[in-house]
Formats: structure tokens, C-alpha cells, sequence
DNA sequence: CTCGTCTTCAC
DNA sequence: TGAAGACGA
């Protein structure tokens, strides 16, 4: 019989470099197989050109290059995660599984089952913190109960951080020669069941961020990090993103402590991801126009700098932020269109979609989120021209028709409504 | 209990 | 310059 093994699940942690549960694993004392499931009960929904599986798909291969390298594999399958490791326990004599904590709903019962399971056939499961600086119960108020308001929230965590105690290094090289030795072909994407998009993710860059504050306002610079996609999916550490951003920009480190305030938001109150946070916002009565939907989905407005961030998301699977403010305000307060609508549609185009986050940021934007924009806050999207996009080239990028007859006239009149929309809140407050 | 405060603003 | 009311210490 065969020696006995650890495995090391890789799921939002795709990288072979600063990875805490690997780390674990490859000092375990035991020869590391590394795998990755391709999840029916997620992929089955996607369209067969999805950019993120595109995406996913290449990362892995690289991984797997890496592996190759060193005389190692990684095994990538497909199937419903409980039934792999059903199969898998019995092609293996797994001694232990390593993976990284993910805390969103889905991932929490899907990792409970799996670890079930492993413990009924006497098989230990070791998981850890990798995803966050600061798990949803390590940050809380005084009386132990989380924060619901971003600011407090973000000087007691700045309060606990201690950049040598939390951004220290797990190392994975040293131990490298711990991966099992295995020659697996890598599958085909059509395997999978996919195909290659024609949406690239675009590289990220850390060496602007000394000014990030100064220039991430302006979507025709394109200056933010565009490092969504690597954290979504772990391709980069948390830790050293963090690391690097405390030591270079404290409005960017604010950005990364916005991603756990949310998540900790998502962990501690799940039912925000079908309700409002703030339940006197359920009496606001949606118009929710199919056609005003279908105009906003397209960029079709008539508001250009609206229609540019539509256009760029439908195009690249990417919008910039202040861009991604102005959309979400126009659909859910001048359009009255309910902000699930649109963030079911972020969540489908978004290359670097995250729950949390997506979640977070569409209740904030209708108003409806734990320290949400007042309601009475309506972004006026001619204003914002002014201010963000003053020269128009960021709009004459994606709406290269907007000064022509072509263009659509406003789908509404700003001012009429603002009126509609503040009329339609308050009575849902009184 | 009171007091300061509240991402990304508009008119 | 005010915007509603609630959060957090």
C-alpha cells in the first residue's frame, strides 16, 4: 500500500507563495497533494464563456506549471464537492486535508459537510485564517458585539493591527519537496465544460499607490490598484497587500479594511444578502421597470458617464469605483429599480465579483446598508462629470457617440427624479 | 445619557 | 451650509 498522504484544497487561495494552510500542510510531516474542484453546484449557473473561470482556469494551469516543475501536479476535478471527497479518500490514503477558511453562507455549510464527512472515515481536517487580516469575531465593540458603522470599525481595527505580528510570511518554497511526486495531465477547458473568454484580466500594479489617494477619483487615469480579481481569488496575500499598503497609503489600506468590514458584516448578519440591512427601508416601493432596467443594463441612459461605466463593465468585466457609485445610485434612485437587481447583474459581469463586497456596496448605494449614503444623498450624474471626468475621456472612450444624435436622450429628467425618489423613501419611512 | 460623528454631496 | 437619525464610546 502507498504512503500515507495529506491534501491541500485550493479555493480562493491560488497561489503557491505566503499560503497559510499550505504552509501547514507541507510541514505536516506527510507528502502534499495539491487539488482543486471545480464546483458543479457554482459552475452549472455560469455562461460558457465566463471570464472568471477563464480566469481561474489560468491560474490554475500556472500552478500546475509550477508543480510540473518540481515533479509534482495539481489534480483538478469537477463534481459536487462532498462526492469528490467521497471518491477521492478512496484513490488516496489521505491522512490529513489542509485548506484555507472561506466565510461566505455557501462556503461555510458546503466546508461543514466536507469535514463531516472526512472526520466519519477518521480523516483530520485542518483549517485556517488566510483570506482576512481579521476574522468577522476579532474586531468587535467594547461589549463584543460587531460593528455595524464603518469608521469605528476601521480605528479598532487599525488599533489592533500590529504589521509584524499579522503580515508575517508563511513560507511554502522551503518546503517544496514535500509535494507529492505525481505526473497529472492538466484538462482541457472544454473538459470543464467552458470555453476561453475574450475578457482579460488586467495586471495589477502596487507601485502607484503612493499617490492612490490623489488620483483614484478620475476613471480616464484608470489609477486604482486593479487588484480585485488577484484577492478575490487569492492570487495575491492579503497579507502582503496589507503590509505594502500600510507602508505606502493609508486611504488604500482604508480600501482593504473596507473588504473585511463588509465581510464581517456578511459573516455576522447573513440575511443581508436577500434583505435590507435596515429593515425600515422594506416599505420603499420599487418602480422596477423592466425596460429602464434593460436601458441601465446596456448603457443606454442617456446619462454618458452612467452609460460609460455600463459600457466599460459590459465590455472589460470591469468598472472603476467612482463609476461603480454613480451607476448603482442612478439605478436604484433615479430609476427606483430594486438594488438586487443590480447587484445580481455586477455579480454576473464583475471579473472580480465578491459577495461581500458587492453586497455591501449595493446597500450602500440605495441607502438601505448598515452605514449606508443617507437617502437624500442622490448623486447628481451631470455634477459628477464635472468633477471626475471634467476633459470627458473617460465617457468619449465607451461612448464615442454621446455628443452625436445617436446617443439617447436622459431616460428621466434629473430633478423630476430626485423628487420621485426622495417622495418614494420618505413615505416608506413614515 | 450625552455628545461627537457619520466614504466617496447637492443646491 | 444642511442633510435624519442612529451608532458608538
Amino acid at each position: 500500500m502507498e504512503d500515507k498522504i495529506a491534501v491541500f484544497w485550493f479555493r480562493r487561495d491560488l497561489r503557491l507563495e505566503d499560503n497559510v494552510a499550505l504552509h501547514h500542510a507541507l510541514n505536516s510531516g506527510f507528502k502534499v497533494l495539491p487539488i482543486f474542484i471545480f464546483d458543479e453546484e457554482i459552475i452549472n449557473t455560469l455562461p460558457k464563456q465566463d471570464a472568471r473561470i477563464t480566469f481561474i482556469y489560468k491560474s490554475l494551469k500556472e500552478i500546475d506549471n509550477q508543480l510540473k516543475t518540481i515533479g509534482s501536479s495539481l489534480r483538478v476535478l469537477k463534481g459536487e464537492p462532498l462526492e469528490i471527497w467521497d471518491k477521492l479518500v478512496l484513490d488516496y490514503k489521505v491522512k490529513k486535508v489542509f485548506f484555507n477558511k472561506d466565510y461566505e453562507p455557501y462556503a461555510l455549510k458546503r466546508d461543514e459537510s466536507v469535514k463531516a464527512l472526512l472526520k466519519s472515515k477518521g480523516i483530520e481536517t485542518h483549517t485556517y485564517k488566510d483570506q482576512v487580516i481579521f476574522e468577522a469575531d476579532e474586531v468587535l465593540k467594547a461589549n463584543q458585539t460587531p460593528y455595524t458603522v464603518y469608521t469605528p470599525y476601521k480605528n479598532q481595527w487599525l488599533k489592533q493591527f500590529d504589521v509584524d505580528k499579522h503580515v508575517k510570511l508563511f513560507d511554502c518554497q522551503e518546503f517544496k519537496s514535500n509535494f507529492v511526486s505525481v505526473n497529472i495531465n492538466f484538462p482541457k477547458l472544454v473538459s470543464i465544460g467552458f470555453e476561453e473568454s475574450s475578457i482579460k484580466v488586467k495586471p495589477y500594479s502596487l507601485d502607484d499607490l503612493v499617490q492612490y489617494d490623489a488620483v483614484r477619483d478620475f476613471p480616464a487615469l484608470d489609477k486604482t490598484s486593479h487588484l480585485s480579481p488577484y484577492l478575490r481569488f487569492g492570487l495575491v496575500s492579503i497579507r502582503q497587500v496589507v503590509k505594502h499598503a500600510f507602508n505606502t497609503n493609508a486611504v488604500f489600506l482604508s480600501e482593504l479594511i473596507w473588504r473585511e468590514f463588509f465581510m464581517q458584516i456578511l459573516f455576522n448578519f447573513p440575511k443581508v444578502v436577500t434583505q435590507n440591512f435596515k429593515p425600515k427601508y422594506d416599505a420603499v416601493i420599487w418602480r422596477n421597470d423592466p425596460t429602464d432596467f434593460k436601458k441601465w443594463c446596456a448603457g443606454q441612459t442617456g446619462y454618458p458617464l452612467v452609460d460609460a461605466g455600463m459600457r466599460q463593465l459590459n465590455q472589460t468585466g470591469y468598472m472603476h469605483n467612482r463609476v461603480r457609485m454613480i451607476t448603482a445610485g442612478f439605478l436604484c434612485k433615479h430609476l427606483l429599480i430594486d438594488w438586487r437587481w443590480g447587484e445580481a447583474y455586477f455579480a454576473e459581469k464583475l471579473l472580480d465579483f465578491e459577495l461581500a463586497s458587492n453586497n455591501g456596496n449595493w446597500q450602500w448605494a440605495a441607502g438601505t446598508g448598515c452605514d449606508a449614503a443617507p437617502y437624500f444623498r442622490i448623486f447628481n450624474p451631470t455634477t459628477q462629470i464635472q468633477k471626475f471626468d471634467k476633459n470627458l475621456e473617460y465617457i468619449k472612450k465607451w461612448v464615442p457617440e454621446f455628443q452625436e444624435l445617436t446617443y439617447p436622450k436622459p431616460i428621466i429628467n434629473h430633478k423630476e427624479a430626485r423628487e420621485r425618489c426622495l417622495k418614494v423613501y420618505r413615505e416608506a419611512l413614515n
